[in-house]
DNA sequence: CTGAAAGCGCTTACAG
DNA sequence: CTGAAAGCGCTTACAG
């Protein structure tokens, strides 16, 4: 209804256009006041979807997670969210659990709204279909000159923003060895997410590092969940492998081992030592506190969308893995022989 | 390009998005099949950006939260998306962190972008700008076809999908009240806020009905945040009360209670019993388990879509308040003289 | 059952 | 600096 903003200011609807819309065209001082006005008066919000139709894309990024009820991807989302809000930019969460049909479904309608970029959060998997489609709509949004970023490795490649899996967990263990644990157990992920394939290779890479000791017993496979964490921990202690410590594939798994530890009339970290990967915000606020790799999720939801910008300007930015940390809190300690 | 699929299939466009859309028309079934065959060759998608100019709304809907990082409103974003993507809605979640400019700024822009719906997930204040223009913008949805939802109690009325605020605190009270415990406190949320205004009145209606005497001092303003849990058993304490139990106005209080009793030597609940409200599902991680107020998040947001399909539909369904029910667990315990 | 035409609300070359 | 016109990609009365 710009041509009734237009008609109350006694312009053309071209003029309106021009004073309403960010365009450079130039306007006569007076004339662009009274356009104010009107506009102001008529309570004029311009049609994002003539705009967009126009322009062929829509000012809103989707980001693709596995699961929004996730902490780990909230606090993603999260930091898309405070990044595009500057710029009037409007964020879609598209929860996929995993579920390759849906995942697929969240692309298409993506791009089925021109959404200018879309951000996939989640781990990729190996399934050629999911590969596949994902990748032609991803290709069809890069068409209408949408962005689009990984934020974790995926079938055709590594993240465009993205943090080390493998590197810290060697550390981490490497903490752990250096508390005086010989046998350290792990709580492993699904083996199909990358993810999850190079935090375990992380492990096995700082178990052997450490020197310590290769022990097939001491893998417990789990998925990214506290039930999956609580389960696991009941799986290990049922191997009786001897384990005082236990690294989780994240902090989620991690806070079901310490709730079934506790239930179990373990002491952490007196009588076993656990830790996560993630650093979601609630980690600090167990009680013990939770060990774990700090990964800084609200920033790579950040620069996710700051490197949507740079592609939406045609440039070519490039890839950036952001620092991690190991922080040792109270769900770990010195192994008591 | 549905001329271009028209063309493959050698008929009009008319028929071809007659057959491509969920239309009701006709179309003969050799016809309607050279059509889907054509459009599948030309991986076309279909443009949402037109068909909504045209139907003047975009499968959208928008949940304002004030925070997607807090638990709370993950989950219940994640209920609205579970509800929405059958029918091929999308769902944007906006953060306000209870700025007013912020909130009313993503409500422009859902009503810019035509949204099905924008449910108003967060509580809402008192504030008198963010009232007006938030109805604004609100009618202006409605206006155009939309529909408008509260999950919250707000300035012009009742939740339409909610839950009682009040009354599972005078129960929790009760049970707390039941286990032993005279001097309860509390950990209030933000006054501004209509929720924890509510709660805090059920739980002062709690202690009078449990017969307890009242006491100013152990009414302690905090906030939403475990931060401001862990600052307030800081002060609670400092205040000398002499309290056994400690009540606070949400999950996420609790948590930092939770951790500062710890770190302070405290052991929950032999030496002081805490509760929140809310049931995150972190909540039944903790150790110990935490005592809370269950609110079923996830269905308040699979319902709050509900209501929008209803609404959509032309019908004007009734308010709705959810079940709630008081959690007993490992947090609380009975009050040791 | 199918097609030609108008219209949804903007924006932007193209002329003045 | 300003206006008339065309076009973005669909859908839907309106005619056959």
């Amino acid at each position: 209804v710009i041509v009734e903003v237009a008609k109350l200011a006694g312009v053309s609807p071209s003029t309106a256009s021009r004073v309403l819309s960010n365009s450079t065209y130039r306007v006569s001082a007076e004339t662009r006041a009274r356009v104010l006005e009107a506009a102001k008066s008529l309570d004029f919000v311009p049609n994002a979807l003539a705009r967009g139709l126009h322009e062929s894309h829509l000012p809103v990024v989707g980001v693709l997670v596995h699961d929004l009820a996730d902490p780990y991807f909230a606090e993603i989302a999260r930091g898309v969210e405070d990044a595009a809000c500057a710029s009037g930019h409007l964020v879609v969460v598209a929860s996929s659990d995993r579920i390759i049909e849906r995942e697929i479904s969240y692309a298409r309608l993506l791009r089925s709204m021109r959404a200018e970029a879309i951000v996939f959060a989640g781990s990729g998997t190996d399934d050629e279909t999911y590969t596949h489609e994902t990748r032609r709509h991803a290709n069809a949004v890069e068409a209408y000159g949408g962005a689009v970023v990984h934020l974790s490795p995926h079938a055709r490649g590594k993240a465009d923003i993205g943090y080390d899996n493998h590197g810290p967990m060697i550390e981490l263990v490497a903490a752990l060895a250096g508390l005086g644990h010989r046998r350290i157990a792990y709580l492993a992920g699904p083996a199909n997410l990358f993810v999850a394939r190079q935090r375990l290779a992380g492990f096995q890479d700082g178990i052997a590092a450490a020197g310590l000791e290769h022990d097939e017993r001491l893998i417990v496979e789990a998925d990214l969940t506290a039930a999956a964490g609580a389960d696991g921990i009941d799986r290990l202690l049922a191997r009786d492998t001897g384990a005082s410590a236990v690294v989780c594939v994240n902090d989620l798994a991690a806070f079901g081992a310490l709730r079934r530890a506790a239930e179990l009339g373990l002491r952490v970290p007196r009588d076993i030592s656990i830790a996560g990967f993630d650093d979601i915000s609630v980690a600090a606020q167990m009680a013990p506190s939770l060990t774990t790799i700090r990964v800084p999720l609200h920033e790579l939801g950040a620069r996710a969308f700051e490197r949507v910008v740079k592609v939406l300007a045609g440039q070519r930015p490039r890839r950036v893995t952001l620092p991690t940390e190991v922080v040792l809190r109270g769900s770990t300690g010195r192994h008591r022989g």
